[in-house]
DNA sequence: ATAAATCCTAGTAAAGTGCTAGGGATTAAA
DNA sequence: TTTAATCCCTAGCACTTTACTAGGATTTAT
């Protein structure tokens, strides 16, 4: 029940993105810089958030990225589900709206999946970027000097 | 974000126990068959939640498992953490009680992965193992003859 | 004794993770 | 028009984890 590094880079990039793009787009290497990330691998994260339409790039020298909409109308969740895919605890489609799997009938523990599956996706749906933008700002102004490593 | 077969075959598994264990001690071999897992490798999820104290063990013929608490008093929770280790969705003591992480001081997310954790721990420790013997019990009486396979 | 069971450790093929690497396409600026 | 800064796309690969399989020891009812 790990978040790979997908998400956990993932999402302080686009914190990073929301905060800093809103004069001019952030390249993949500034970001990366500022939050001591492997850029090469950032890239991978960035193609994904743009194919979720959470981002749009700006191809070029003095390109790079900006957030396709506000801040406030990202999730948490948008992001992480760009990333790592589905978050439901168990690939099954035995609970939701879809296909039903074959022993769905005789299956218990599903109703334990979907009642796992809904938690998660409404805390994460509850979170949006523009308060950890906020969040992220006030940590900053308040001392936090030499850049520790995190890997979180 | 997804439980191994620990977690799956696991909780099928206590379920089952929890259901057959009433008059007699239950074998590995009998939840197996039943739940169509490889008895081996069920033997060692057994181990576990023997480990953390949710099952107790009788050794030689005739042996087997039962229940070392009431059903009621075993949460899905305790099942999964025994088997899949912490829920948490990120290693990290930048939240919670314990030991901060060395970039807790300006580290965002943390408080996105702690409000995860305490939804998944809230979802999966309300939910108790009686509950899914009665749903159990309930599925069976109304029909589904056939093993249909499952692994989830 | 024998058979039925748990217990303990080790090995291992396959899949997944977390990158690195190479090169191409686009665009602003010199 | 050249150059440099960007994004874009695919492939490869070391390392780790997963999901078992296997061998054998120990305990106990019959």
């Amino acid at each position: 029940m790990k978040l790979s590094t997908k998400g956990r880079y993932g999402l302080r990039a686009l914190i990073d993105l929301a905060r800093y793009s809103e004069v001019e787009p952030v390249s993949i290497s500034s970001i990366a810089e500022r939050q001591n990330l492997s850029d090469r691998y950032l890239e991978q994260l960035m193609s994904k958030l743009k194919k979720a339409g959470l981002v749009k790039s700006i191809r070029g020298a003095g390109g790079g990225y900006v957030l396709a909409r506000d801040p406030g109308e990202i999730s948490v969740g948008d992001v992480l589900r760009a990333l790592e895919g589905s978050l439901e605890p168990v690939e099954c489609a035995g609970y939701g709206g879809g296909e039903e799997c074959a022993a769905s009938g005789e299956c218990v523990t599903k109703y334990v999946w979907k009642r796992i599956n809904e938690s998660i996706n409404q805390t994460v749906d509850e979170i949006k970027i523009d308060v950890l933008v906020e969040e992220s700002r006030q940590l900053k102004a308040s001392g936090a000097r030499k850049p520790t490593v995190c890997n979180n």
